[in-house]
RNA sequence: GCGGAUGUGGUGGAAUGGUAGACACGCUAGUUUUAGGAACUAGUGCCGCAAGGCGUGGAGGUUCAAGUCCUCUCAUCCGCACCA
């Protein structure tokens, strides 16, 4: 009997299917389609561990399972090969990061290989290709031509060690989500995304998402939209006016001081010459504070007077205004109304600072604390007595009358800041003239091709390595014809996965970055499977160049993912994170070097709980994977060596039927782990069988055949072996899944639990097809039952069909 | 503080309001001339000799019946955070 050995059949199927090209995605092909998607990896260079392979695991099983039940499947895989690490690990040894790339990308492919996942190579891509990034600029010429790409000087992140801007969705607690180091604020001229153009629709278009709610309500957080209104306050003896946001129009009677941040230029001009030098002083020592300081909250409120004042235009009130830096200069107008009475921020301060505090909703709240609650309207004039949601729209209308106020949507989100003063990246395809400023390369010199150059080194004086290429730089203004120069920052990593997902539906287009009618055929894409760790980033910048593309009237849809499916993490087996600098990481390379193989890393995959669900990867739980899978083979071994027999089995056409039933159901759910659990049951039962009978030839062949084509989408190698050894022709991956039909599960007797006031205190068996009143019956002839209704009344019985009967006394 | 999620045996986890603990790991006992990180059989929620009782983070409630529905509460994890 041959041994179930891996390492034979795994790399020779692999080969098998790469030359039989069965998972080539068809153009062509009339059946229904399905996109299946797992976000592009970045090639670094680590190995893959468990934790990345659980991902594409999902994503194969998807893709297997509809490609079985009829579906013409894309199931591509690409590159996301521009950024950060590549460009250090080449400095670091000295050499080119496009080296250094193409060998983690070999290495990468040859570790997707091993695992026999089912992709459609002939689509695969490289986003550092400049086949590809040629339609990463021209998108990015696309933005700049509809006004979505502009040029701004501002304070910006900036990451000291890697030396470049970051966008504020890539700054995680005050520090860089790269390499972890505390960012500062530099003033520099960078290129920006509009994305908060898009904000209403990024945050709208959420509510029809197939998206866990987590994700949805991370993007809502982020974008941060809040209904309010602009109120204006003019500055005494000024021609000054001092604009505030605020969600809360109906306590402006309650607003007895302002405060203004303290990078905002008018801070000191309105200060007075008494208070010049403490406010200075005060601006100073903020500034000096880092921003993780600033966001440290609870931090005791501090804040200086300007010595100025200015009039609450509802009643006339002089409000003082003060410096603090607890208003943040980003948000808003950078300017508030305090209301200390009804916001816990301005209470401190009034706490702090001696500042009156004067309730105008009226609550059950305390009188000495502030209260956020509705309520009704006091000391505020006319408005006493209405309830406070209503007035909060009266005080907006009446003061739009007099233009001293009006209704508006602030967001938390800014644009996205794409410039990134480092070499590993696509080029912004812009041109610097002296005379017409910045001016789009045209379109039939795109790409701007990334020069190879000797040190990649960034300078750090906020220009990219690429400032010190003279033959890169000066060029022509494509205008004028006079002399110029390019832009030497490139593109965030970011733009370029912004739209990948496109390109697979047409990856070797080179008269545009896809044909519209292919991406019509594909997109959107059905299953998008990958980490939660993009959910402001990359799924929002996405989502936004779709929007932008859609509007363009390239495609025809405004969702790029229909359906987002973030697999839960896989932790190492004392339950901590999985990480390289801790030496906890498992790679499947070495379990398969082992002997598991890859279908047992991949049955563990799936078997250690939900797929959705962070789970400790189990060593021992491998055992049990593989026994599975021996067993499997075992069976099949077993079979073909038997004589056979005509005895038949209504037994095996049960449990098989069965299984299909339970499979199918819980694939069509992504149950993974239960449909594997059924898979094992069933083995259990063949097993259990083959013990009592003899086989019946015809119906075990069948059995094990439906069995195995249950199996292929989780374990596609043992499965396509022994369908060969029971010898059918084609590939098992591109056989028809497997149907049940009803009848074979229809039980003859089935088993009645028997409740006494709710307690469960027997069971019987009945005919399938007993009335309620047999059932009744048998349920109060039952020995134990009976014991427990003697002598008493029965009030109430309750029967349900086939389940259980439930006697109230 | 705001938002999201999760709490079930020794462990990972199963359960359309209807027999809680499927499946697997681990453990216990046994079988096999068993080199192995084997294979097979039986058992395994807790208390109890048993009958029985108790059990899904906690407290209430609805119901003939609650892990599942409702109210309150506790704990853990994740995201955001002086956002007006």
């Amino acid at each position: 009997m041959q041994r179930y050995n891996p390492k034979d059949i795994e790399p020779k199927w692999q080969a098998q299917w790469e030359a039989d090209k069965i998972y080539q995605a068809s153009d062509e092909s009339t059946k229904p389609k399905k996109y299946v998607l797992e976000y592009f990896p970045y090639p670094s260079g680590a190995a893959m561990h468990v934790g990345h392979v659980r991902n594409y695991t999902i994503g194969d099983a998807i893709a297997r399972y509809n490609r079985m039940k009829g579906f013409n499947v894309l199931h591509p895989m690409g590159w996301d090969a521009f950024g950060l690490p590549a460009e250090n690990y080449a400095i670091k040894n000295n050499v080119s990061p496009r080296v250094a790339i193409d060998e983690n990308t070999k290495r990468f492919k040859e570790q997707l290989m091993q695992m026999g996942f089912s992709y459609d190579w002939s689509r695969e891509i490289d986003s550092t290709d400049p086949k590809y990034y040629k339609w990463t600029q021209w998108f990015f010429l696309m933005l700049f031509n509809k006004g979505l790409a502009y040029q701004k000087e501002s304070l910006q992140w900036w990451c000291p060690h890697d030396k470049t801007v970051l966008a504020n969705e890539q700054v995680e607690n005050g520090r860089c989500w790269r390499c972890g180091h505390v960012v500062e604020k530099k003033l520099l001229k960078q290129w920006f995304f509009k994305i908060t153009d898009y904000a209403d629709r990024l945050v709208e278009d959420l509510e029809d998402l197939d998206w866990s709610e987590a994700i949805k309500s991370m993007q809502r957080n982020w974008i941060g939209r809040s209904k309010g209104a602009e109120i204006d306050f003019k500055v005494d003896g000024s021609n000054e006016t001092l604009t505030v946001f605020t969600t809360r129009p109906d306590t402006l009677f309650g607003a007895t001081f302002m405060v203004v941040a303290p990078e905002l230029e008018v801070a000191k001009s309105i200060t007075t010459a008494e208070q010049k030098d403490a406010v200075e002083a005060y601006v100073q020592e903020a500034q000096a504070k880092s921003d993780i300081e600033r966001q440290e909250t609870n931090r005791e409120k501090s804040g200086v007077f300007t010595g100025a004042y200015a009039t609450n235009p509802v009643n006339g009130a002089k409000v003082p205004i003060w410096i603090a830096d607890y208003v943040l200069a980003g948000y808003g107008t950078g300017a508030i109304m305090a209301v200390p009475a009804h916001n816990e921020r301005d209470f401190d301060f009034a706490k702090k600072f001696d500042l009156p505090i004067v309730r105008v909703v009226q609550n059950d709240a305390a009188d000495d604390e502030f209260t956020h609650a509705e309520g009704t309207m006091i000391n505020s004039g006319d408005y006493d007595g209405v309830a406070s949601q209503e007035a909060r729209e009266k005080i907006v209308i009446d003061l739009a009358k007099t233009e001293a106020g009006k209704e508006v949507v602030n967001y938390k989100m800014r644009d996205w800041l794409i410039s990134r003063q480092r070499y590993w990246g696509a080029p912004i395809p812009i041109i610097h003239c002296p005379k017409d400023g910045a001016v789009a390369v045209p379109e039939d010199q795109l790409p701007v091709v990334l020069p190879e150059i000797e040190s990649y080194e960034p300078s750090g004086d906020g220009r990219s390595p690429l400032a010190n290429v003279p033959e890169f730089v000066n060029t022509i203004c494509p205008k004028c014809g006079g002399p110029a120069e390019r832009e030497t920052d490139t593109m965030d990593g970011f733009a370029c996965s912004s739209w990948y997902f496109l390109r697979f539906a047409d990856p070797h287009n080179d008269q545009a970055p896809f044909d519209p009618e292919k991406a019509k055929k594909w997109l959107p894409v059905d299953d998008y499977i990958g980490g939660a760790e993009h959910a402001v980033m990359h799924l929002l910048y996405a989502r936004f160049w779709t929007k932008v593309m859609y509007d363009e009237g390239l495609i025809n849809f405004q969702e790029p993912f229909k359906t987002l499916r973030n697999q839960g993490m896989i932790l190492a087996p004392d339950g901590s994170k999985m990480s390289k600098s801790k030496g906890n990481t498992i790679e499947p390379g070495v379990l398969i070097d082992q002997g598991y193989g890859a279908d047992t890393v991949r049955i563990m995959e799936l078997f250690l709980g939900p797929w959705n669900q962070a789970a400790a990867w189990s060593v021992e739980g491998m055992g049990g994977a593989n026994r599975f899978l021996q067993r499997i083979w075992t069976l099949v071994q077993e079979f073909s060596e038997s004589d056979g027999g005509t005895a038949e089995s209504p037994e095996l056409q049960k449990i098989v039927h069965k299984t299909i039933k339970k499979v199918s159901a819980d694939l069509h759910v992504l149950s993974f782990n239960t449909a594997i659990a059924a898979l094992m049951e069933c083995l259990n039962e063949l097993y259990r069988i083959k013990a009592e009978d003899k086989y019946a030839s015809v119906e075990w062949q069948w059995a094990l055949e439906s069995m195995l084509q249950l199996l292929a989408p989780f374990a596609p190698h043992i499965a396509e072996e022994l369908w060969e050894q029971l010898g059918q022709e084609g590939s098992i991956h591109t056989s028809e899944w497997p149907a049940y039909d009803e009848k074979y599960l229809v039980e003859d007797t089935l088993t009645i639990a028997i409740q006494v006031n709710g307690k469960l205190r027997g069971e019987v068996q009945i005919a399938a097809d007993a009335t309620e009143d047999e059932a009744v019956n048998a349920a109060k002839a039952n020995d134990k039952v009976a014991g427990y209704l003697k002598g008493q009344t029965i009030r109430k019985t309750i029967y349900v069909a086939g389940k259980l009967v439930s006697f109230v006394v």
